[in-house]
DNA sequence: TGGTCTCTCCACCTTTTGGCTGATACCGGT
DNA sequence: ACCGGTATCAGCCAAAAGGTGGAGAGACCA
């Protein structure tokens, strides 16, 4: 069997060589890389063409991890990455997924879990920890049931074209507390515009 | 016959008394007020109640002609409003229609064409003149025949969300060129922002 | 040849959005 | 009595979008 090569992102250095002795464990894993930002995780992989990426997405200064992700991606469409955070919000799941990743792990996942995930990821298989896959299932089911009624109501009137100006006034609110809104429905779309939460939403059926 | 109370709203001078000589001919039309300006219209009318108000859609500075024309309509939604404007740009006068106006003249319209046009408007009849008719009648039937094939491109890839960089990159174009592009679609669509652009061109059916 | 249309680009300026942080208040369940 | 979710608002800052006006190149047609 083939020894499998693995690339580490993460800003703390503590975590990295946890997870490189951790691994170290594993005859069939070897660590062959260490990154601590996203532009370092592309230079590495571009030097080291690690089997998988285990990337933390929250890094310090820089390039995010979802962005890391989409360039590895584009880089080399096959690249294996799984996310190993210490988060697991609803929208950066649905990035994360969105953007390529193989696999989304908690750091509180159990060793034997990490290692499951980096065998599978090679072959293919997405894993993950299990309140990610149910967080990711339900996401997939009922996209918005997550909406809650105002952030529905103000979606409902987002797709009419209006500004934020406008929205507060229709809904008798400030505009800050529009913008306030807004940020909570573009995290749970998973999007960062309000243009492609309009598409998202008209596109999501009924909203017509 | 009772008279038709006229107000004018004209940002020079000359145009209006020349249109109050003209309509002063009439014996069954009357110019009860004058205004320079959007806010001026909006204080003159509640002021005189006029049954038709004269609009020019450019005005200098303030409110523009079309947003006193929603205001006025607001107001009171049996207004009767005739733009009368030098320009007969497409969106100008689906906005002035949209925005409600009965009717439409170009400056340079024939003195029977405005006497009718004023008649018409207290009756709830649409006057414009004839290129103006022309032009409204095509552009409702295929509105957006009138988008030339790389406006269509760049619309169809602003309804995925697309930011004007994204798009620029897309299109190998400058991001200076897809806004003159967006600032193009905008005035043919009869919107202003781009999040109006996306909700009408994805209900425009088929670009979903 | 001259006019019109389309596509491309630029500079300058204002307004709008979005990101971030933090705060208050009410409700409901543990 | 405390906590999580919801809804409200503020201020600051950076990025994106929109408005205005101008300009050149190529296509096409009268």
């Amino acid at each position: 069997m083939n020894t499998i090569s693995v690339l580490l992102v993460d800003d703390h250095t503590v975590v990295r060589s946890g997870l490189k002795a951790l691994l170290g464990t594993q005859g069939d894993i070897a660590v062959v890389g260490e990154a601590a930002s996203g532009e370092e995780a592309l230079d590495a992989a571009h030097e080291h063409t690690p089997a998988v990426v285990l990337m933390d997405l929250a890094m310090g200064a820089g390039m995010d991890g979802i962005e890391a992700i989409k360039q590895l991606r584009q880089w080399n469409p096959k690249q294996a990455v799984i996310v190993f955070t210490t988060y697991d919000s609803d929208a950066d799941i649905v990035r994360a997924v969105d953007a390529g990743a193989m696999g989304y792990l908690l750091k509180d996942a159990a060793p034997e879990e990490i290692f499951a995930a980096v065998r599978g990821a090679v072959q293919g298989k997405s894993v993950m920890s299990a309140p990610v896959a149910s967080r990711l299932f339900q996401q997939l089911r009922n996209p918005d049931e997550i909406l809650t009624p105002r952030e529905a109501e103000l979606l409902s009137l987002l797709t009419q074209g209006l500004s934020n100006r406008d929205l507060g006034k229709r809904l008798f609110i400030s505009e800050a507390t529009v913008k306030t809104h807004l940020a909570h429905i573009y995290a749970k779309l998973g999007v960062e515009t309000r243009a492609a939460a309009i598409a998202t939403a008209i596109r999501r059926e009924g909203m017509r």
